[in-house]
DNA sequence: TATAATCCTAGTATTCAGATAGGAATACTG
DNA sequence: CAGTATTCCTATCTGAATACTAGGATTATA
């Protein structure tokens, strides 16, 4: 129904990294999984995800667990939302030129796309920080 | 999979509006679903929740149709949207405080609540005209 | 009366988000 | 070395929603 939709998957990342902000050393998903109330074998692929993209460091083995490989300040939730789901795409059209085929020119495309622009600009021009900053 | 995704209804119920601001007098479900290559029955639904929100006047019987209320630089996208879907809310969270119970305060609503004001004041600023004129 | 249109209600099919389950590999610790 | 706590990998299930499809009742025109 929703025009667009936050995932759980987007949620819970961004809360498991707005935790591991908090904290210094490493935590584990059993322990942000109780702590913010997800999941916990849920939370392990989307934590797994976000370290395959790079953005948290994982340790194996006892007192293992995740880590941010960046300051919060310097992470931008675009890349949250890219590593989570991939390139934002409103519709098939917003592909590219060719990816639809009504008309001779699919009018709306450039208004898709203008929407895709506004929506990535403000995921790109906010960071970790300033989601878990309550003065921002 | 995508943070936001365009629904069949909207991209549907958008050209539609725009095959009508393309003509004066009343064009039929049939003869719109056949220009733009829409399921007719399907199309049929779309135009019918156009039509209840006031967007669309129709015309019953033979030689009826439908054709728009209002001229295209008047009807906003957002509430092309809003007829084809309600509200736009990204995560439950930005129904309202309370609505969530995590931690103390949900730190990631603030958030949540200024993509969905970017994207209703992006929506709310296009008007069909917009998204028909090339040159816009 | 025939025809062409909107309107109304119900059903189906497929996809996908959101989990759940079980275990293998790995690394500390006593 | 044994135990334990962790990440990592793969497979499966399920409920809900989107995207249609079907059939007909109602209404207006010619």
């Amino acid at each position: 129904m929703p025009l667009f939709q936050v995932s759980t998957r987007i949620q819970y990342g961004l809360r498991a990294l707005a935790y591991l902000a908090g904290k210094d050393g490493p935590a584990s998903a059993t322990e942000i999984a109780g702590a913010e109330g997800i999941p916990g074998k849920y939370l392990e692929g989307i934590l797994g995800q976000l370290t395959a993209s790079g953005l948290l460091r994982s340790e194996r083995g006892k007192n293992g667990g995740y880590r941010l490989s960046l300051p919060a300040a310097e992470v931008t939730v675009l890349s949250i939302v890219e590593a989570l789901e991939g390139e934002i795409r409103p519709t098939e059209c917003a592909a590219g030129p060719g990816a639809c085929d009504h008309d001779l020119a699919c009018l709306p495309r450039r208004f898709w796309l203008g929407l895709k622009t506004a929506v990535d600009e403000y995921l790109r021009s906010r960071t970790l920080l300033d989601v878990i900053d309550p003065a921002s």
